[in-house]
DNA sequence: GCATACGGCGTTAGCGGTAACATTGCCGTA
DNA sequence: TACGGCAATGTTACCGCTAACGCCGTATGC
């Protein structure tokens, strides 16, 4: 019979909700009731609950409830960067989403190197949020085991990748290059994954639309070139002409690359980039030189990002929905937690495990092509 | 005695800290201590709990580990809206910083509008995070005080406010507005809190200076007001002439804004913008208006983003060092557990608790002034 | 030689909630 | 009247981890 029983752990000091229940004179469990599924609780317990609360000034602690039910309320976002990424409207819209189903959202930031990406899965992983939403990132398969083994939700975006983690929401990228082809001739990218294979789509159709246009006659080849593309271009069998420049994409970077471009092809007269930023880069650098925009150099974005549609001349480019992207992600999410309740969510049925949401871009026409 | 005594609770079924020390042989807190202070454990049990963290490939359950031991390892940070704010490089520096002491960034949103305020605070207080940032928001009394009542570190940060909640890393909006106010005599201004101080800064300087100029003499006016102040304005006792646009600051804000002031004051000269996005809106029409910057229309902005360089002709601008304000913020809740281990963060030293650091701000001289 | 200190590890008892089952009282119905 | 069903509430046993303390064996001091 120890006489000092041993000293109480500290507690965190904080009201419980045994406190909330004691003075509502209710067991814990009809005062959790309450807060969770309050129809389930009479009225006249509800109100002294609630008043108990509101004189407490009680907020439930959340680390408690997620272990013991096993749903966090977290979901965790991924980016690669934080400033000057195109992915804040995805967030803002994620985050909007999931406040009003109760989710919060953590975000985790993965760098444009790989380096960080062990350790960041380990601090997403360990608080067991309820989804994760990639965009634009995790190409590490040890990673893409480590979210599967996880058995958590896992949403990736900004791209359809042939071979998803779970579920997908974004576009194609090499259809947007392909598309832009037919209108361009010189690209400017940066070093990323999905600049990459939109160059890829670019380039693919680039050849057969210079293949189609050599085996056809001289007379001809003007009219079945459509849009913006220049006989100079056209008459070469010359590979495409791309600067690549490191990530993160800055204005700075679009100038420079514009300079290195001109500097091996003195006679460039269209150009792709991989973001606006760039795109704005090489406007400003095209200026800076007297070069007319777009009689003497027509340029091409891609983001429709903000300043886009208002520098001058208005900047013609590919326009994604950055907020449709996040918002289907966030419902996504939700769903799987919507249906069927908490066992559907390990064995999720097939419409959901492994679906796959193109939600398309469209192509702005403004005044820089 | 019941023969069925009772179904065991549904397990999450991942691996747990005890499979992991089961396997190495030891205790739980054994493995926990391998994990946590790895030099309080003999090297040789410590190598055999790390082969058994590998082999099962567990991930600690840190909502366990949070609950068990009062320390999330969470830092919540509130911003108005994440989509085209200044405060990106802030968040993107504590995100950063954070990371490197082994904390996560949960990310909040509290809108313009301080309606779903109150559900935010519930959402960030229930995960019991290690602490909170605020960047440009929390105007509410009450906000503050459940803040102040919950006992977690909070830094608040873009202002110097007289009487902070706890910690404050920012700089005066006033000094910025009284600086800039020997400048310049109009102001397009989003309808928010700081941007509104900023202006009450001015508009006290510039009242002061144009008091000052009237009681000197006519001759000498001229060599009174420093920099770029037209007599037109100088000769006038008018009101400042103020345009207030609704947040968030956009460029098509900027263009009507200066559309609308033109209609009242068409002799106008120069404008402050309470920020670089309203700032290149101004420019972009006065282009369309064919009125040259500077030469017809000073324009100074806010904030210098990316683009503030770049933009032809080169906005000059008031550059905060967000960065700056999100390594030092990360550094203010760091700190709080550096010193003295856990018992000084709720009754934390002098040096600390009320602690302001002012980072100060710099006036970049370009082209549009 | 014995008290003391300390490194390494284990036992116990929670942290603050909620899942699962148990209990109670009331109603409608055969 | 007996019984099934249902609504409201309670009891118990955890979720997975760590704080606090205890125990043991060896090194150290006097």
């Amino acid at each position: 019979m120890p006489s000092s029983p041993r000293a109480a752990r500290r507690k965190s000091g904080g009201t419980t909700l045994r406190d909330v229940a004691r003075l509502a004179g209710v067991s814990a469990i009809t005062a959790s009731r309450a807060l969770n599924t309050p129809d389930k609780v009479s009225p006249e317990a509800l109100a002294r609950i609630r008043a108990a609360v509101s004189h407490t000034g009680y907020v439930p602690n959340l680390l408690a409830g997620g272990l013991a039910s096993n749903r966090s309320r977290l979901v965790a976002a991924v980016v690669p960067a934080i400033a000057g990424s195109v992915f804040m409207e995805t967030i803002q819209a994620l985050t909007d989403e999931l406040a009003s189903a109760g989710f919060q959202l953590m975000l985790g930031q993965s760098g444009y190197r790989d380096s960080r990406e062990d350790a960041l899965l380990d601090a997403i992983i360990g608080r067991r949020p309820d989804g994760i939403v990639l965009t634009g990132v995790m190409r590490s398969t040890e990673g893409r085991r480590r979210l599967l083994a996880s058995g958590i939700p896992v949403v990736e975006t900004w791209d359809l990748t042939p071979t998803p983690i779970d579920m997908v929401v974004g576009f194609s990228h090499e259809k947007v290059g392909a598309q832009v082809a037919t209108h361009l001739c010189a690209i400017v990218t940066a070093d990323d994954h999905r600049a990459g294979l939109r160059r890829k789509g670019f380039e693919a159709r680039w050849q057969a639309l210079m293949a189609r246009a050599q085996n056809q006659s001289k007379a001809k080849r003007s009219a079945n070139m459509p849009g913006r593309v220049k006989s100079s271009a056209a008459s070469r069998t010359h590979p495409l002409p791309v600067w690549t420049v490191a990530a993160p994409s800055t204005l700075a970077g679009g100038r420079a690359a514009l300079t290195g471009l001109l500097a091996q092809h003195p006679r460039l007269d269209a150009v792709w980039c991989s973001s606006d930023v760039l795109a704005h880069g090489v406007i400003t650098e095209a200026h800076a030189r007297g070069l007319l925009v777009p009689d003497k150099l027509a340029v091409h974005g891609f983001g429709d990002l903000a300043f886009a549609a208002h520098i001058h001349p208005a900047l013609t480019t590919v326009r994604i929905d950055g907020t449709a992207i996040g918002r289907e992600a966030a419902r996504c999410i939700i769903a799987r937690y919507a249906s069927a309740g908490d066992a559907a969510r390990h064995s999720a049925p097939d419409a959901q495990r492994g679906s796959v949401r193109d939600i398309g871009f469209t192509i702005v026409e403004r005044a820089t092509t």
